[in-house]
RNA sequence: UCCCGAGUAGCUCAGGUGGUAGAGCAGGUGACUGUUAAUCACCCUGUCGGGGGUUCGAGUCCCUCCUCGGGAGCCA
């Protein structure tokens, strides 16, 4: 827990007077600021215990440190991105002389304008022109044009740029400034350069077209590409919103077994050894063990992997992906499709607001991400089915949705919709029959716009003992492997609602990615284990 | 599993009706003081997916196998 603090935070303060200049200082002071309100929050005990639990708490250098520790912790960040430039403060840890130099990132970088820094990265573009040469360096966080005058370099630096080649780390060192021609609008002056990583020739990835095939064969070297980083961090965003949105919500995060006896959903499993108990398979949904937590906890959400052993090749389908499956006691299916609701507009509103340069980056147009705005349509799916065969579909009532009902459904809608209370022959067995037409269930599948097919799956779950049990024996399911989650319905049962959101759909929609394999940094596909 | 499509240089591709392979980019060398996928000159690069067949001769025609992509179904 504080490990994280005395890492980050500690050393993103600067010590020594030369590195606090006039920018710093301000920021120091609007911090002052903001969090004495928080301060009076905190009691005496409290903060002493804290700073007990710091490593080297004697660099705490004031309460201001501490609550600034907390702010962070608290996950009430000032606007991205938050650590600029500092002093090297690693150094007297480390057994190698101490050379105090400032870092700073590419991000970083409006704020050490007219100063010497240092910036450490690899070179993504090399051009010389004999006696000027420009070294374009991304670092993770952006890309920052470099700039060797020969004359104004000694020959050992100028000579170390010719042995340069693409993807070699360096570290450089010169003055940044505002430059309109650069990519990101600042250059560096560069007086020294060093090499911290050589490389080859042969780097595979060109700033040219690539075939599909080929890049994700080199998916560990293409995930340095601008577009790929782009991708990367509107999913962490979209990742964070998530947590803070249930967080913020009172959602206590649960995470579910990955290794589990057969249970959940009907389609292909992983299955793998396990010890004397047999064959045990890759979870395809925390839900089951979700609706247990959630008779402890009231409404929890777990976050992670989910695999399907379906031979799917389609731009919709991984192997392997990510879900968000948020479980309410006493949501109904309306409370359910409310949350999810509100979730979709949180998501993309925080995306809007924290990444638009990624949203460029992708060529995103945000006018289809700002159209998104509640209340969602929903449509009950007995209608859905006559609006489609009014449309020309061949769909008949007990049908589920195909990939082309789906889309020719979704077509007169800028926002997502949500189809409600399928057929229940369509759908799982824990899902609560409809009591106005026992025929449907009451569920709900939240389908994106622009074609990007259904993202949410969530229903009622059925929370009569006996009701579920006959459906268990219908389904043809093992009862005895649903013996605890008949337990939830024996004991204290109650009305709960819940749904799982595919996280690489949703960024695939959110970034406007036409298939989903690049909306994870390594994905898994029927063809596809490395790397 | 089913239906389409594709495998030729490191990469992206072109190679009418059969006559032992070509371009752009990348890489190398050189020129150039502001480039933005820099430009210019020269140089290097091949088991044409594997196997079999037809033919004097197959990248090209036939058979077969393999690999991959797209779509369907399943679902997030």
């Amino acid at each position: 827990m504080v490990w994280l603090i005395s890492s980050t935070a500690l050393r993103a303060r600067p010590t020594s007077t030369a590195a606090r200049n006039s920018t710093t200082r301000s920021r120091s002071a609007s911090r002052r600021k903001s969090s004495s309100a928080r301060s009076e929050r905190m009691s005496g005990a409290s903060i002493t215990r804290t700073i007990a639990t710091i490593p080297n708490a004697s660099r705490v250098r004031s309460v201001i440190d501490l609550l600034e520790v907390h702010h962070v912790r608290r996950h009430r960040l000032p606007p991205f991105p938050t650590i600029h430039t500092f002093r090297d403060r690693v150094a007297p840890f480390c057994p190698t002389p101490y050379v105090p130099k400032t870092y700073a990132t590419v991000a970083t970088l409006p704020k050490v304008v007219t100063q010497t820094v240092t910036v450490r990265g690899w070179v993504a573009h090399l051009r010389s022109s004999g006696k000027v040469a420009f070294i374009v360096m991304r670092d993770g966080t952006g890309l920052l044009q470099c700039v060797l005058v020969k004359n104004q370099l000694t020959p050992e630096v100028w000579e170390r740029f010719a042995t340069l080649t693409q993807e070699t780390s360096i570290a450089v060192t010169g003055e940044v400034r505002a430059e309109p021609r650069a990519p990101g609008g600042h250059e560096m002056g560069v007086t020294d350069l060093e090499v911290l990583g050589t490389s080859p020739h042969d780097y595979p990835i060109q700033p040219k077209e690539h075939g599909i095939d080929f890049l994700l064969d080199n998916r560990h070297l293409w995930l340095r590409s601008p577009r790929q980083v782009a991708l990367m961090r509107v999913r962490h965003e979209i990742e964070q919103s998530i947590h803070d949105f249930y967080y913020e919500r009172g959602f206590i995060h649960v995470d579910t077994p990955i290794l589990t006896a057969a249970i959940g959903e009907r389609s292909g499993l992983f299955s793998t050894e396990y010890f004397e108990e047999g064959t045990a398979y890759l979870a395809q949904t925390g839900q089951l063990y979700g609706e247990a937590a959630a008779a402890a906890l009231g409404c929890i959400y777990t976050f992670g992997p989910t695999f399907r052993a379906e031979k799917s090749k389609t731009r919709r389908h991984l192997t392997e992906f990510w879900m968000i499956e948020p479980e309410m006691a006493f949501y109904d299916t309306h409370a359910s499709m409310q949350l999810q609701e509100e979730m979709l507009v949180s998501i993309v509103g925080r995306v809007l607001e924290r990444r638009q340069a990624e949203l460029k980056e992708l060529e995103r147009d945000v006018s289809k991400l700002e159209a998104i705005q509640g209340p969602f349509p929903r449509i009950a799916y007995t209608d859905a089915v006559a609006t489609l065969q009014a449309k020309g579909s061949a769909i008949v009532w007990g049908d589920d949705l195909g990939a082309e009902d789906e889309t020719l459904l979704v077509a007169d809608y800028q926002t997502p919709i949500f189809v409600c209370n399928y057929p229940k022959q369509a759908k799982a067995f824990y899902m609560k029959e409809n009591p106005d037409d026992p025929r449907t269930v009451l569920c709900d599948d939240c389908l994106a716009p622009e074609g990007y097919g259904e993202i949410i799956g969530g229903s009622q779950r059925e929370d009569d003992h006996d009701k579920l049990l006959a459906r268990i024996h219908e389904e043809g399911l093992p009862v005895d492997a649903y013996g605890w989650y008949l337990d939830l319905r024996k004991y204290g049962t109650f009305v709960h609602s819940g749904f799982g959101l595919g996280l690489e759909r949703t960024v695939a929609w959110i970034t406007g990615t036409p298939h989903i394999r690049e909306c994870i940094a390594f994905p898994r596909m029927m063809h596809r284990l490395r790397p």
